[in-house]
DNA sequence: TGTTATTGATTGACGGCTCAATTAAGAACA
DNA sequence: TGTTCTTAATTGAGCCGTCAATCAATAACA
């Protein structure tokens, strides 16, 4: 029985379940199918609003991208000395919303499919420059050499992630948190 | 022509080519007959010898790990000091046979393929405890909390590999070990 | 002759995607 | 108000392709 004005939900409920459909079955065994069951329709309707498997994928890691980015700009907001900044960065990056167990596991697939598709590989660059970028404004008043820092926290983050990705005794967000806030201050003491 | 004595050959033909497969397809994409065809052979005589996909999959992750295994464990042998034991460590993490290209991406996809495969999980803890156990060793002199200092070692390094894994300016082997070290130089500090 | 090496052909399953057909909501109209 | 038309929503059935795995057959050794 169809209801009109429903192309939103269903996108939207589309995204949601490829994200949990990834987190249990793998980018690799993932199928149309069992994502639009996952949502509640048939693998038909999922085409008519997606077109392909891969605009599926693409939206959920939009969605995914779209709320972290969200995140560190609402913690950046509050934040006034640069010292703030940091631990704000780093605090969003391991805030509920995007360190949960689900998201985490997209973000690890997301890593694999952008070796080899271009549109991934993009969105992937774009997140990572962005983060580099909040990062170094943060540590220029404070390092002497703020691109090096930043990378290193940034590889910190994304090995927090990845472990996180595969370990039964999981990591809690304050331990990572605190373990990159640590280096940093390490890091920074002279 | 069937020569006799070719079961080793074709077993290590087959496990480099995986490897190599994964690196330009990924593992999602990856087939017997691509496999088979670049290790020179038929699909039928892949199967002959591994008896399935996933134990090609499986064989090439075990040669991945042996080699960073024999790596470590070799440079650890001319390394007496604590200080020293760390800087062989992080060293064979980044040596040429572990941080090419290939192995690398190599790596980040067995990490996905062990978020749901048994087998290669428990390959990955093996790893991981190994890392785990070498790095504590050596610091256990050195810091007051080795525990948490090894876990944000390995975690840069992970966070090292995947992003190896995806750049197209590859950081070199010494830049990345430089990173670490002086990582550990900070925290050790006093 | 029996064993090992090797492949081409085949199969069975499955997954992405298309399409014709159905249902109902709303709009236009009488 | 009832009638007709249009359009969005939705699905079942199925085509087409791919791929892992099997098998029967062949060739070379020992």
């Amino acid at each position: 029985m169809p209801r009109i004005g429903m192309e939103p939900q269903r996108r939207d409920a589309l995204v949601r379940a490829t994200i949990s459909e990834i987190a249990v079955s793998g980018a690799a065994d993932i199928t149309v199918a069992r994502i639009a069951r996952r949502a509640g329709m048939s693998p038909a309707l999922a085409h008519h609003y997606f077109g392909s498997k891969d605009n599926m994928l693409l939206a959920a890691m939009r969605h995914v991208l779209f709320v972290f980015a969200a995140e560190v700009r609402g913690a950046l907001v509050m934040a006034d000395t640069p010292r703030e900044r940091l631990t704000a960065i780093v605090r969003a990056c391991f805030a509920p919303s995007n360190f949960r167990d689900e998201v985490v596991a997209a973000w690890l697939n997301f890593y694999v499919q952008a070796q080899r598709e271009g549109q991934t590989r993009r969105l992937l660059h774009i997140y990572h420059a962005r983060l580099r970028s909040n990062l170094m404004y943060a540590l220029r008043p404070l390092s002497d050499d703020p691109e090096r820092l930043a990378e290193g926290i940034g590889a910190m983050i994304d090995g927090l992630y990845v472990r996180q990705a595969l370990r039964r005794d999981n990591l809690t967000s304050a331990a990572s948190t605190d373990l990159v806030l640590d280096y940093i201050e390490k890091a920074l003491a002279r």
